[in-house]
DNA sequence: TTAAAATGGTTAGAATTCTAAACAAATTAG
DNA sequence: CTAATTTGTTTAGAATTCTAACCATTTTAA
């Protein structure tokens, strides 16, 4: 077996026991991983866009618009329509939402992160690292493969 | 931000890019990923059942139906009741199915498989041990978990 | 100033993935 | 031998996630 397809293998793994953990979640706490991203982040950086949530948990608008929809008919999240520019959705996370980021537990499974945190600092590091290199690794093919972006550049360019 | 966050968001990233890989290769060549890999460990196995590839690819047995559901229609890959043990379905690739195995490209992006061909022998093999590691560190959870092992368990242990 | 382009958000439609529940068939135990 | 359990698969229903298409609004450019 190929040295990537190994990775591939502890990769799908990886993912599975997040989906897995974030089901569980969902089942004890009412929410899920996602939503709890989303609403812990829109508490963290108060007046926020749809598109401020998006790009900072690495989402696309459209499905952070579609967990919005799940969390706003329950009371946890506000959509509010800006006046100034009428494009523009601000976020706000209410009374309950905030009591529900309280009871909640983190996005990731509570055994993982004991486990890692029994890891000498420099584990930690190296773990991190790795992982933000393979991410990393993986990005790097989208940015060049934007054709939006080869546009403007070359628009840029001839304005120059 | 804690070092986990870091690890949590490094995690999404790479997820979402194996997403996005899979919807390319889906326009491209008809296949995503995870179908790509059930038909590729069809081949591989010979003459296997739902569970076998479930468990060799790390998913359920409902998810690997409802992606035998998409391949079937489409003539890729055969299921057949065993006569045998009737609950038993044996599945086979197509003369069709392997020629989608053969035009199709990996289920990883190229580019990062490149990318990490290039690295030295011992930096691969540090990529890999870290992603077991991790995937590790989460799945043991799953193991101690379960309340079905813990009846079995004493029931062995009653019957000794 | 008016037409074209960009921006922000949503909707539509699809694939993956899960758990829970159903079902049939096979095995085990009283 | 019959009843209970286990096993293998499927169905139902839900959540996440994407791209593509669409709309309304704002900005830019001719």
């Amino acid at each position: 077996m190929k040295k990537y397809e190994e990775l591939l293998i502890s990769l799908r793994k990886v993912i599975r026991a997040i989906d897995i953990y974030s089901r569980k979640l969902n089942k004890d706490s009412g929410l899920t991983s996602p939503q709890l991203l989303v609403l812990q982040n829109i508490a963290a950086q108060g007046d926020v866009m749809v598109k401020d949530i998006a790009s900072s948990i690495n989402l696309s608008s459209a499905t952070v618009t579609s967990i919005l929809d799940r969390l706003e008919p329950r009371g946890l999240v506000i959509r509010q329509r800006s006046t100034i520019d009428k494009r523009k959705v601000g976020l706000h996370v209410t009374q309950a939402g905030m009591d529900a980021i309280k009871g909640a537990p983190t996005p990731l499974q509570e055994h993982f992160i004991q486990r890692f945190e029994t890891l000498a600092e420099w584990e930690q590091t190296q773990l991190v690292a790795t992982m933000q290199r393979i991410a990393l690794m993986m990005d790097a093919q989208d940015i060049d493969a934007s054709p939006v972006l080869e546009l403007n550049s070359l628009q840029d360019l001839a304005h120059k």
